[in-house]
RNA sequence: GGUCGGAUGGCCGAGUGGCUAGGCAGUGGUCUGCAAAACCAUCUACACCGGUUCGAAUCCGGUUCCGACCUCCA
Protein backbone atom coordinates (compact mmCIF):
# COMPACT_ATOMS: atom_id res chain seq x y z
CA UNK A 1 0.00 0.00 0.00
CA UNK A 2 1.04 3.43 -0.88
CA UNK A 3 2.35 5.36 2.25
CA UNK A 4 -0.30 7.80 4.02
CA UNK A 5 1.53 11.48 4.32
CA UNK A 6 0.47 14.06 7.00
CA UNK A 7 1.93 17.33 7.48
CA UNK A 8 3.99 17.71 10.93
CA UNK A 9 3.99 21.22 12.34
CA UNK A 10 6.77 20.03 14.42
CA UNK A 11 9.26 19.03 11.06
CA UNK A 12 6.95 21.72 8.82
CA UNK A 13 7.27 18.91 6.39
CA UNK A 14 5.03 16.37 4.93
CA UNK A 15 5.89 13.07 6.73
CA UNK A 16 5.09 9.50 6.08
CA UNK A 17 2.91 8.54 9.14
CA UNK A 18 4.37 5.16 10.80
CA UNK A 19 2.60 5.00 14.02
CA UNK A 20 4.77 4.17 17.05
CA UNK A 21 2.88 0.92 17.52
CA UNK A 22 2.57 -1.16 14.22
CA UNK A 23 -1.08 -1.48 14.93
CA UNK A 24 -2.65 1.10 16.40
CA UNK A 25 -2.74 4.76 16.82
CA UNK A 26 -3.21 7.26 19.52
CA UNK A 27 -4.30 10.73 19.00
CA UNK A 28 -5.35 13.75 20.72
CA UNK A 29 -7.38 16.38 19.65
CA UNK A 30 -8.02 19.84 21.85
CA UNK A 31 -12.30 19.58 22.42
CA UNK A 32 -13.88 22.64 23.19
CA UNK A 33 -14.53 25.05 26.05
CA UNK A 34 -17.86 24.60 27.30
CA UNK A 35 -18.83 28.17 28.20
CA UNK A 36 -21.26 29.02 24.95
CA UNK A 37 -23.20 27.95 22.45
CA UNK A 38 -21.16 25.33 19.77
CA UNK A 39 -19.99 27.34 16.63
CA UNK A 40 -18.44 27.14 13.30
CA UNK A 41 -14.93 27.39 14.88
CA UNK A 42 -15.54 24.03 16.49
CA UNK A 43 -17.36 22.26 13.51
CA UNK A 44 -13.67 22.47 11.57
CA UNK A 45 -11.38 20.78 13.99
CA UNK A 46 -13.66 17.82 15.19
CA UNK A 47 -14.52 17.06 11.53
CA UNK A 48 -11.05 17.31 10.20
CA UNK A 49 -10.29 14.73 12.72
CA UNK A 50 -12.91 12.70 12.31
CA UNK A 51 -12.11 12.27 9.04
CA UNK A 52 -8.33 11.34 10.19
CA UNK A 53 -10.07 9.14 12.82
CA UNK A 54 -12.13 7.16 10.15
CA UNK A 55 -9.44 7.15 7.69
CA UNK A 56 -6.69 5.22 10.10
CA UNK A 57 -9.79 3.05 11.31
CA UNK A 58 -10.50 2.29 7.85
CA UNK A 59 -6.79 1.69 6.75
CA UNK A 60 -7.06 -1.05 9.60
CA UNK A 61 -5.14 0.32 12.65
CA UNK A 62 -6.73 0.12 16.64
CA UNK A 63 -7.37 3.73 16.90
CA UNK A 64 -7.68 5.29 20.13
CA UNK A 65 -8.71 8.94 19.70
CA UNK A 66 -9.31 11.35 22.49
CA UNK A 67 -10.90 14.17 22.48
CA UNK A 68 -10.72 16.96 25.91
CA UNK A 69 -14.17 18.75 27.02
CA UNK A 70 -12.34 21.85 28.98
CA UNK A 71 -14.91 22.28 31.85
CA UNK A 72 -12.27 24.53 33.94
CA UNK A 73 -11.90 28.57 33.74
CA UNK A 74 -13.12 30.30 30.49
CA UNK A 75 -12.72 32.64 28.34
CA UNK A 76 -15.20 34.17 25.81
CA UNK A 77 -14.19 34.51 21.88
CA UNK A 78 -13.20 38.16 20.97
CA UNK A 79 -13.11 41.70 22.74
CA UNK A 80 -13.49 39.93 25.87
CA UNK A 81 -11.63 40.51 28.69
CA UNK A 82 -10.91 37.28 29.98
CA UNK A 83 -11.81 36.13 33.54
CA UNK A 84 -13.24 32.78 34.31
CA UNK A 85 -16.62 33.14 32.29
CA UNK A 86 -18.20 30.02 32.98
CA UNK A 87 -17.39 31.25 36.69
CA UNK A 88 -19.52 34.24 35.64
CA UNK A 89 -21.95 32.63 33.93
CA UNK A 90 -22.88 30.85 36.56
CA UNK A 91 -23.00 33.97 38.97
CA UNK A 92 -25.50 35.29 36.84
CA UNK A 93 -27.73 33.11 36.34
CA UNK A 94 -27.24 31.80 40.13
CA UNK A 95 -26.10 27.79 38.92
CA UNK A 96 -23.38 25.75 40.20
CA UNK A 97 -20.91 26.22 37.41
CA UNK A 98 -20.94 22.68 36.39
CA UNK A 99 -24.31 22.78 35.36
CA UNK A 100 -23.09 25.91 32.64
CA UNK A 101 -20.20 23.43 31.49
CA UNK A 102 -22.87 20.29 31.20
CA UNK A 103 -25.46 22.56 29.83
CA UNK A 104 -22.69 23.17 27.06
CA UNK A 105 -21.59 20.02 26.87
CA UNK A 106 -24.74 18.71 25.62
CA UNK A 107 -25.42 21.31 22.99
CA UNK A 108 -21.60 20.31 21.95
CA UNK A 109 -22.68 16.64 21.64
CA UNK A 110 -25.75 17.30 19.58
CA UNK A 111 -24.24 19.33 17.38
CA UNK A 112 -21.54 16.53 16.94
CA UNK A 113 -23.64 14.11 16.58
CA UNK A 114 -25.85 16.29 13.35
CA UNK A 115 -22.89 16.80 11.83
CA UNK A 116 -21.92 12.85 11.88
CA UNK A 117 -18.83 13.80 13.85
CA UNK A 118 -17.81 10.13 15.22
CA UNK A 119 -17.31 9.84 19.17
CA UNK A 120 -13.46 9.65 20.09
CA UNK A 121 -12.91 6.64 22.13
CA UNK A 122 -12.54 8.96 24.96
CA UNK A 123 -13.78 12.47 26.15
CA UNK A 124 -12.13 13.08 29.36
CA UNK A 125 -12.98 16.52 31.19
CA UNK A 126 -10.51 18.65 32.87
CA UNK A 127 -12.76 18.55 35.76
CA UNK A 128 -12.28 14.89 36.15
CA UNK A 129 -8.53 15.01 36.19
CA UNK A 130 -7.50 17.56 39.26
CA UNK A 131 -5.70 14.81 41.42
CA UNK A 132 -3.87 14.00 37.90
CA UNK A 133 -2.92 17.72 37.13
CA UNK A 134 -1.57 18.15 40.81
CA UNK A 135 0.50 15.31 40.64
CA UNK A 136 1.79 16.59 37.29
CA UNK A 137 2.79 19.75 38.73
CA UNK A 138 4.61 17.92 41.65
CA UNK A 139 6.38 16.40 39.20
CA UNK A 140 7.55 19.01 37.15
CA UNK A 141 7.96 21.20 40.51
CA UNK A 142 10.13 18.41 41.50
CA UNK A 143 12.38 18.36 38.45
CA UNK A 144 13.16 21.98 38.81
CA UNK A 145 10.84 23.61 36.53
CA UNK A 146 8.37 25.10 37.87
CA UNK A 147 7.97 27.55 41.00
CA UNK A 148 5.21 28.20 43.47
CA UNK A 149 4.51 31.98 44.48
CA UNK A 150 1.37 33.37 47.22
CA UNK A 151 -0.47 29.82 45.78
CA UNK A 152 -0.12 29.41 42.50
CA UNK A 153 2.99 27.81 40.71
CA UNK A 154 4.29 29.10 37.63
CA UNK A 155 6.16 26.88 34.82
CA UNK A 156 9.67 28.58 34.59
CA UNK A 157 10.07 28.57 31.06
CA UNK A 158 13.84 30.65 31.15
CA UNK A 159 15.54 27.91 32.93
CA UNK A 160 13.41 24.97 30.58
CA UNK A 161 15.04 26.66 27.39
CA UNK A 162 18.24 26.61 29.22
CA UNK A 163 18.23 22.57 28.60
CA UNK A 164 15.10 22.21 26.36
CA UNK A 165 14.14 24.22 23.31
CA UNK A 166 10.87 26.22 24.35
CA UNK A 167 9.62 27.17 21.29
CA UNK A 168 10.72 23.70 19.28
CA UNK A 169 6.69 23.57 17.62
CA UNK A 170 6.03 27.04 16.99
CA UNK A 171 9.41 28.32 15.77
CA UNK A 172 9.86 31.27 18.71
CA UNK A 173 12.95 32.51 19.95
CA UNK A 174 12.99 32.98 23.76
CA UNK A 175 14.56 36.57 23.30
CA UNK A 176 11.78 37.27 20.60
CA UNK A 177 9.25 36.29 23.48
CA UNK A 178 10.80 37.77 26.10
CA UNK A 179 10.95 41.64 24.03
CA UNK A 180 7.55 41.44 22.59
CA UNK A 181 5.95 41.17 25.79
CA UNK A 182 4.81 44.69 27.11
CA UNK A 183 5.71 46.01 30.52
CA UNK A 184 3.29 43.96 32.55
CA UNK A 185 1.69 45.54 35.52
CA UNK A 186 3.56 45.08 38.08
CA UNK A 187 1.35 42.72 40.47
CA UNK A 188 2.41 39.47 38.68
CA UNK A 189 4.12 36.82 40.12
CA UNK A 190 6.05 35.31 37.47
CA UNK A 191 9.48 35.68 37.54
CA UNK A 192 9.54 36.14 33.94
CA UNK A 193 7.36 37.21 31.24
CA UNK A 194 6.72 34.37 29.51
CA UNK A 195 6.28 31.99 31.92
CA UNK A 196 2.84 30.28 32.17
CA UNK A 197 0.69 29.23 35.26
CA UNK A 198 0.39 25.68 36.01
CA UNK A 199 -1.94 26.55 39.12
CA UNK A 200 -3.75 29.52 39.65
CA UNK A 201 -4.66 30.73 43.51
CA UNK A 202 -8.28 31.30 43.59
CA UNK A 203 -9.56 34.42 44.31
CA UNK A 204 -12.44 34.71 47.41
CA UNK A 205 -14.98 35.44 44.22
CA UNK A 206 -14.06 32.94 42.11
CA UNK A 207 -16.18 29.92 42.17
CA UNK A 208 -14.67 27.16 40.28
CA UNK A 209 -11.89 26.39 42.87
CA UNK A 210 -10.07 22.80 44.31
CA UNK A 211 -7.95 21.95 46.94
CA UNK A 212 -4.64 21.46 46.31
CA UNK A 213 -1.15 21.22 48.16
CA UNK A 214 -0.84 25.38 47.15
CA UNK A 215 -4.27 26.46 48.30
CA UNK A 216 -7.70 26.23 47.00
CA UNK A 217 -6.92 27.37 42.89
CA UNK A 218 -7.62 25.66 39.62
CA UNK A 219 -5.42 24.66 37.22
CA UNK A 220 -3.73 26.87 34.14
CA UNK A 221 -5.22 26.21 30.98
CA UNK A 222 -1.89 23.93 29.43
CA UNK A 223 -2.29 21.30 31.86
CA UNK A 224 -5.25 19.31 31.45
CA UNK A 225 -3.80 18.13 27.84
CA UNK A 226 -0.79 17.30 28.86
CA UNK A 227 -2.26 15.35 31.79
CA UNK A 228 -5.01 13.26 30.42
CA UNK A 229 -2.98 12.74 27.03
CA UNK A 230 -0.39 11.26 29.07
CA UNK A 231 -2.98 9.27 31.36
CA UNK A 232 -4.89 7.84 27.98
CA UNK A 233 -2.20 7.93 25.12
CA UNK A 234 1.25 7.26 27.45
CA UNK A 235 3.84 9.54 27.63
CA UNK A 236 4.54 9.22 23.75
CA UNK A 237 1.83 9.19 21.30
CA UNK A 238 1.47 9.32 17.65
CA UNK A 239 -1.07 12.31 16.74
CA UNK A 240 -1.45 15.82 18.16
CA UNK A 241 -4.35 17.62 16.66
CA UNK A 242 -5.68 21.15 17.03
CA UNK A 243 -6.62 24.62 15.31
CA UNK A 244 -3.67 26.46 14.43
CA UNK A 245 -4.52 29.27 16.86
CA UNK A 246 -3.30 27.02 19.64
CA UNK A 247 0.22 26.39 18.13
CA UNK A 248 1.24 29.04 20.73
CA UNK A 249 1.06 28.60 23.22
CA UNK A 250 -1.05 26.17 24.19
CA UNK A 251 0.54 23.44 22.44
CA UNK A 252 4.16 24.70 22.91
CA UNK A 253 3.60 24.92 26.59
CA UNK A 254 1.78 21.26 26.02
CA UNK A 255 5.74 20.07 25.01
CA UNK A 256 7.38 22.04 27.80
CA UNK A 257 5.36 20.54 30.64
CA UNK A 258 5.44 16.89 28.69
CA UNK A 259 9.30 17.38 28.60
CA UNK A 260 10.08 18.83 32.01
CA UNK A 261 7.31 15.88 33.26
CA UNK A 262 8.53 13.00 31.70
CA UNK A 263 11.33 14.04 29.41
CA UNK A 264 9.06 12.65 26.22
CA UNK A 265 8.01 15.37 23.90
CA UNK A 266 4.33 13.85 23.92
CA UNK A 267 3.32 13.03 19.83
CA UNK A 268 5.16 12.24 17.55
CA UNK A 269 3.24 14.60 14.68
CA UNK A 270 1.45 17.56 15.02
CA UNK A 271 -1.29 18.36 12.87
CA UNK A 272 -3.53 21.98 13.26
CA UNK A 273 -6.17 23.11 10.71
CA UNK A 274 -6.39 26.30 9.71
CA UNK A 275 -8.87 28.94 10.63
CA UNK A 276 -12.36 30.09 9.15
CA UNK A 277 -13.83 33.44 7.77
CA UNK A 278 -17.32 34.68 7.38
CA UNK A 279 -17.83 36.41 4.10
CA UNK A 280 -13.85 37.48 4.20
CA UNK A 281 -14.17 38.46 7.87
CA UNK A 282 -13.03 36.63 10.96
CA UNK A 283 -15.99 35.58 12.88
CA UNK A 284 -16.21 37.65 16.60
CA UNK A 285 -19.43 38.83 18.53
CA UNK A 286 -18.11 42.55 18.01
CA UNK A 287 -18.28 41.63 14.17
CA UNK A 288 -22.29 40.86 14.48
CA UNK A 289 -21.40 37.63 12.15
CA UNK A 290 -20.93 35.23 15.16
CA UNK A 291 -22.81 32.21 14.13
CA UNK A 292 -23.26 28.92 16.17
CA UNK A 293 -24.07 25.44 14.80
CA UNK A 294 -27.59 26.14 15.62
CA UNK A 295 -28.15 28.85 13.65
CA UNK A 296 -26.87 27.48 10.61
CA UNK A 297 -29.15 24.10 11.09
CA UNK A 298 -32.32 26.29 11.56
CA UNK A 299 -31.17 29.21 9.31
CA UNK A 300 -31.55 31.65 12.14
CA UNK A 301 -28.74 34.16 11.58
CA UNK A 302 -29.18 37.84 10.44
CA UNK A 303 -26.32 36.94 7.51
CA UNK A 304 -28.01 33.42 6.53
CA UNK A 305 -30.54 33.50 3.92
CA UNK A 306 -31.64 29.82 4.46
CA UNK A 307 -30.88 27.08 6.71
CA UNK A 308 -28.24 24.56 6.11
CA UNK A 309 -28.36 21.17 6.83
CA UNK A 310 -24.94 19.57 8.95
CA UNK A 311 -24.21 17.62 5.82
CA UNK A 312 -23.96 20.40 3.38
CA UNK A 313 -21.56 22.21 6.33
CA UNK A 314 -19.44 19.52 6.60
CA UNK A 315 -19.27 18.53 2.74
CA UNK A 316 -18.17 22.46 2.40
CA UNK A 317 -15.78 21.65 4.95
CA UNK A 318 -14.48 18.76 2.93
CA UNK A 319 -14.08 20.99 -0.15
CA UNK A 320 -11.39 22.79 1.28
CA UNK A 321 -7.94 21.31 2.32
CA UNK A 322 -7.91 21.59 6.29
CA UNK A 323 -4.78 24.03 6.44
CA UNK A 324 -6.42 26.17 4.37
CA UNK A 325 -8.75 28.90 5.67
CA UNK A 326 -11.77 28.81 4.14
CA UNK A 327 -14.67 31.41 3.89
CA UNK A 328 -17.90 31.06 4.65
CA UNK A 329 -21.04 32.90 2.40
CA UNK A 330 -24.44 32.06 1.58
CA UNK A 331 -23.20 31.51 -2.19
CA UNK A 332 -20.42 29.12 -0.98
CA UNK A 333 -22.82 27.28 1.37
CA UNK A 334 -25.56 27.19 -1.60
CA UNK A 335 -23.38 26.24 -3.97
CA UNK A 336 -22.15 23.21 -1.86
CA UNK A 337 -25.46 22.27 -1.03
CA UNK A 338 -25.93 21.81 -5.11
CA UNK A 339 -23.14 19.72 -5.49
CA UNK A 340 -24.08 17.79 -2.41
CA UNK A 341 -27.36 16.69 -3.63
CA UNK A 342 -25.65 16.00 -7.18
CA UNK A 343 -23.65 13.39 -5.69
CA UNK A 344 -26.11 11.79 -3.98
CA UNK A 345 -28.28 11.63 -7.09
CA UNK A 346 -25.40 10.21 -9.17
CA UNK A 347 -25.15 7.43 -6.32
CA UNK A 348 -28.56 6.46 -6.41
CA UNK A 349 -28.72 6.90 -10.04
CA UNK A 350 -25.38 4.17 -10.20
CA UNK A 351 -27.26 1.85 -8.27
CA UNK A 352 -30.18 1.72 -10.89
CA UNK A 353 -27.71 2.18 -13.72
CA UNK A 354 -28.36 -1.50 -15.88
CA UNK A 355 -24.58 -3.20 -16.32
CA UNK A 356 -23.81 -3.86 -20.03
CA UNK A 357 -21.11 -6.73 -20.89
CA UNK A 358 -18.58 -4.57 -21.43
CA UNK A 359 -17.79 -0.91 -20.55
CA UNK A 360 -16.98 1.83 -23.18
CA UNK A 361 -14.84 3.92 -20.56
CA UNK A 362 -11.63 2.97 -18.79
CA UNK A 363 -12.42 3.96 -15.10
CA UNK A 364 -9.94 1.91 -13.62
CA UNK A 365 -7.74 5.09 -12.65
CA UNK A 366 -10.42 6.48 -10.08
CA UNK A 367 -9.51 3.96 -7.12
CA UNK A 368 -5.79 5.04 -6.91
CA UNK A 369 -6.15 8.24 -8.05
CA UNK A 370 -8.57 8.86 -5.09
CA UNK A 371 -6.22 6.91 -2.77
CA UNK A 372 -3.25 9.19 -3.60
CA UNK A 373 -5.18 12.46 -3.20
CA UNK A 374 -5.93 10.98 0.35
CA UNK A 375 -2.54 9.40 1.51
CA UNK A 376 -1.43 13.19 0.42
CA UNK A 377 -1.90 14.41 3.94
CA UNK A 378 -5.88 14.42 3.74
CA UNK A 379 -6.47 16.08 0.47
CA UNK A 380 -10.20 15.61 0.39
CA UNK A 381 -10.75 18.84 -2.01
CA UNK A 382 -9.02 16.55 -4.61
CA UNK A 383 -10.67 13.55 -3.82
CA UNK A 384 -14.35 15.33 -4.41
CA UNK A 385 -13.02 16.22 -7.66
CA UNK A 386 -12.48 12.76 -8.75
CA UNK A 387 -15.77 11.78 -7.54
CA UNK A 388 -17.33 14.39 -9.37
CA UNK A 389 -15.50 13.21 -12.32
CA UNK A 390 -17.28 9.98 -11.68
CA UNK A 391 -20.84 11.55 -11.02
CA UNK A 392 -20.08 12.77 -14.54
CA UNK A 393 -19.58 9.48 -16.20
CA UNK A 394 -22.36 8.25 -14.41
CA UNK A 395 -25.05 10.74 -15.65
CA UNK A 396 -23.98 10.44 -18.98
CA UNK A 397 -24.16 6.56 -18.79
CA UNK A 398 -27.53 6.68 -17.82
CA UNK A 399 -28.25 9.31 -20.99
CA UNK A 400 -26.61 6.37 -22.98
CA UNK A 401 -23.40 7.75 -23.89
CA UNK A 402 -21.26 5.22 -22.14
CA UNK A 403 -21.92 1.67 -21.04
CA UNK A 404 -20.39 0.19 -18.05
CA UNK A 405 -19.63 -3.16 -17.05
CA UNK A 406 -21.39 -4.78 -13.74
CA UNK A 407 -17.46 -4.88 -12.56
CA UNK A 408 -17.04 -1.57 -13.56
CA UNK A 409 -20.76 -0.33 -11.35
CA UNK A 410 -19.96 -2.48 -8.07
CA UNK A 411 -15.88 -0.65 -8.81
CA UNK A 412 -17.84 2.44 -8.45
CA UNK A 413 -19.98 1.35 -5.62
CA UNK A 414 -17.13 0.88 -4.26
CA UNK A 415 -15.42 3.81 -4.00
CA UNK A 416 -18.76 5.99 -3.17
CA UNK A 417 -18.94 3.83 0.08
CA UNK A 418 -15.47 4.12 0.91
CA UNK A 419 -14.78 7.87 0.16
CA UNK A 420 -18.63 9.54 0.16
CA UNK A 421 -20.08 7.59 3.61
CA UNK A 422 -17.93 5.55 5.38
CA UNK A 423 -14.78 8.56 5.42
CA UNK A 424 -16.04 11.72 4.68
CA UNK A 425 -19.31 10.65 6.56
CA UNK A 426 -21.97 12.05 4.06
CA UNK A 427 -25.05 10.10 5.10
CA UNK A 428 -27.85 10.86 2.94
CA UNK A 429 -30.41 12.57 4.12
CA UNK A 430 -33.28 11.29 2.80
CA UNK A 431 -32.33 8.46 4.24
CA UNK A 432 -32.11 8.88 7.45
CA UNK A 433 -36.19 9.47 8.16
CA UNK A 434 -38.93 6.70 8.64
CA UNK A 435 -40.25 7.75 4.97
CA UNK A 436 -40.75 4.24 4.21
CA UNK A 437 -43.83 4.51 6.03
CA UNK A 438 -45.66 6.75 3.72
CA UNK A 439 -44.02 4.91 0.77
CA UNK A 440 -47.06 2.96 0.17
CA UNK A 441 -49.07 6.15 0.32
CA UNK A 442 -47.31 8.50 -1.71
CA UNK A 443 -46.95 5.71 -4.69
CA UNK A 444 -50.70 5.58 -4.60
CA UNK A 445 -51.19 9.25 -4.83
CA UNK A 446 -48.43 9.59 -7.31
CA UNK A 447 -50.51 6.74 -9.71
CA UNK A 448 -53.91 8.65 -9.13
CA UNK A 449 -51.73 11.66 -11.05
CA UNK A 450 -50.11 9.68 -13.39
CA UNK A 451 -53.62 8.39 -14.81
CA UNK A 452 -54.95 12.35 -14.19
CA UNK A 453 -51.70 13.50 -16.30
CA UNK A 454 -53.06 10.61 -19.16
CA UNK A 455 -56.44 11.94 -18.82
CA UNK A 456 -54.93 15.04 -20.07
CA UNK A 457 -56.93 16.18 -16.78
CA UNK A 458 -54.19 18.86 -15.47
CA UNK A 459 -56.33 20.67 -12.97
CA UNK A 460 -56.38 17.12 -10.71
CA UNK A 461 -52.60 16.60 -11.51
CA UNK A 462 -51.58 20.76 -10.68
CA UNK A 463 -53.59 20.43 -7.45
CA UNK A 464 -51.77 17.42 -6.46
CA UNK A 465 -48.74 18.63 -7.14
CA UNK A 466 -49.63 22.03 -5.78
CA UNK A 467 -51.65 20.22 -2.57
CA UNK A 468 -48.20 18.58 -1.51
CA UNK A 469 -46.04 21.38 -2.08
CA UNK A 470 -47.46 23.07 0.83
CA UNK A 471 -47.60 19.63 2.91
CA UNK A 472 -43.67 20.53 2.02
CA UNK A 473 -43.82 17.62 -0.29
CA UNK A 474 -42.18 18.49 -3.90
CA UNK A 475 -42.87 16.36 -6.48
CA UNK A 476 -40.79 16.30 -9.99
CA UNK A 477 -41.75 14.90 -13.29
CA UNK A 478 -39.05 13.02 -14.31
CA UNK A 479 -38.29 10.70 -18.03
CA UNK A 480 -39.20 8.01 -15.82
CA UNK A 481 -41.98 8.97 -13.99
CA UNK A 482 -42.70 11.21 -10.74
CA UNK A 483 -41.08 11.48 -7.66
CA UNK A 484 -41.22 13.24 -4.08
CA UNK A 485 -39.15 14.42 -1.55
CA UNK A 486 -39.53 16.35 1.58
CA UNK A 487 -38.47 20.00 0.93
CA UNK A 488 -35.53 21.09 2.73
C1' G B 1 5.40 46.73 16.04
C1' G B 2 7.41 41.21 15.96
C1' U B 3 6.89 36.00 14.03
C1' C B 4 4.41 32.97 10.55
C1' G B 5 0.85 32.01 6.67
C1' G B 6 -2.19 33.64 2.59
C1' A B 7 -3.91 36.64 -2.04
C1' U B 8 -6.43 32.00 -8.18
C1' G B 9 -11.95 33.32 -13.05
C1' G B 10 -18.98 36.23 -10.90
C1' C B 11 -18.69 33.03 -5.84
C1' C B 12 -16.09 29.00 -3.18
C1' G B 13 -11.73 26.27 -3.84
C1' A B 14 -7.42 22.55 -5.77
C1' G B 15 -2.87 23.08 -8.03
C1' U B 16 4.58 24.41 -6.93
C1' G B 17 8.05 25.36 -13.41
C1' G B 18 5.45 23.44 -19.46
C1' C B 19 -0.20 19.19 -19.57
C1' U B 20 -8.79 20.78 -18.60
C1' A B 21 -8.77 20.49 -10.99
C1' G B 22 -13.73 20.27 -9.03
C1' G B 23 -18.43 22.55 -7.21
C1' C B 24 -21.92 26.73 -7.89
C1' A B 25 -23.45 30.71 -11.03
C1' G B 26 -23.57 32.36 -16.47
C1' U B 27 -24.29 30.83 -21.70
C1' G B 28 -25.97 27.10 -25.42
C1' G B 29 -28.59 22.57 -25.92
C1' U B 30 -31.68 17.92 -24.32
C1' C B 31 -36.09 16.55 -21.74
C1' U B 32 -41.11 18.62 -20.98
C1' G B 33 -48.94 19.63 -20.88
C1' C B 34 -47.26 23.56 -17.66
C1' A B 35 -43.91 24.14 -13.60
C1' A B 36 -39.78 22.64 -11.16
C1' A B 37 -35.89 19.65 -11.45
C1' A B 38 -32.46 16.81 -13.98
C1' C B 39 -28.78 15.83 -17.83
C1' C B 40 -25.01 17.26 -21.62
C1' A B 41 -21.65 20.95 -23.64
C1' U B 42 -19.07 25.46 -22.75
C1' C B 43 -16.72 30.81 -21.56
C1' U B 44 -14.12 33.97 -17.86
C1' A B 45 -8.06 33.22 -13.71
C1' C B 46 -3.88 33.20 -11.22
C1' A B 47 -3.21 40.87 -6.15
C1' C B 48 0.57 44.61 -8.06
C1' C B 49 5.83 45.82 -9.79
C1' G B 50 10.44 43.90 -11.10
C1' G B 51 13.80 39.56 -11.74
C1' U B 52 15.47 34.21 -12.84
C1' U B 53 14.19 30.72 -16.99
C1' C B 54 13.49 28.38 -23.60
C1' G B 55 9.03 28.60 -20.49
C1' A B 56 6.12 31.00 -13.99
C1' A B 57 -0.22 30.95 -10.99
C1' U B 58 3.99 27.91 -9.50
C1' C B 59 11.01 30.11 -8.05
C1' C B 60 13.50 35.06 -6.13
C1' G B 61 13.08 40.42 -4.46
C1' G B 62 9.86 44.54 -3.43
C1' U B 63 4.72 46.73 -2.77
C1' U B 64 -0.39 46.55 -1.20
C1' C B 65 -4.19 43.95 1.28
C1' C B 66 -5.97 39.86 4.55
C1' G B 67 -5.49 36.25 8.56
C1' A B 68 -3.32 33.60 12.98
C1' C B 69 -0.31 34.08 17.17
C1' C B 70 2.58 37.34 20.16
C1' U B 71 -1.50 38.74 27.39
C1' C B 72 -4.16 37.56 32.12
C1' C B 73 -7.32 33.51 30.66
C1' A B 74 -9.54 28.24 28.02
Amino acid sequence: MEDFKIHNTLTGNKEVFKPIKAESVTMYVCGPTVYGEPHLGHARPAITFDILFRYLKFLGYKVRYVRNITDVGHLLNDADEGGDKIGEKAKALQLEPMEVAHFYTKKYHESMYKLNVDNPSIEPTASGHMIEQIEMIKKIIDNGFAYEVNGSVYFDVVKYNETNNYGILSRRKIEDLMDNSRELDGQSDKKNPVDFALWKKASPEHIMRWPSPWGNGFPGWHLECSTMSCKYLGEEFDIHGGGMDLVFPHHEAEIAQCCAANKKQAAKYWMHNNMITISGQKMGKSLGNFITLDEFFNGTHDKLEQAYHPMVIRFFLLQAHYRSTIDFSNDALQAAEKGLIRLFNAIKTLNDLSPKDKSTIDISSFKSKCDEAMNDDLNTPIVLSYLFDMVKIINSTKEGKHDLSGEDIEQFQKIFDKYAITIFGLCNSEEDNNASDLDGLMSLILEIRDQSKENKDWATADKIRDGLNNLNIEIKDTKDGATWSYKK
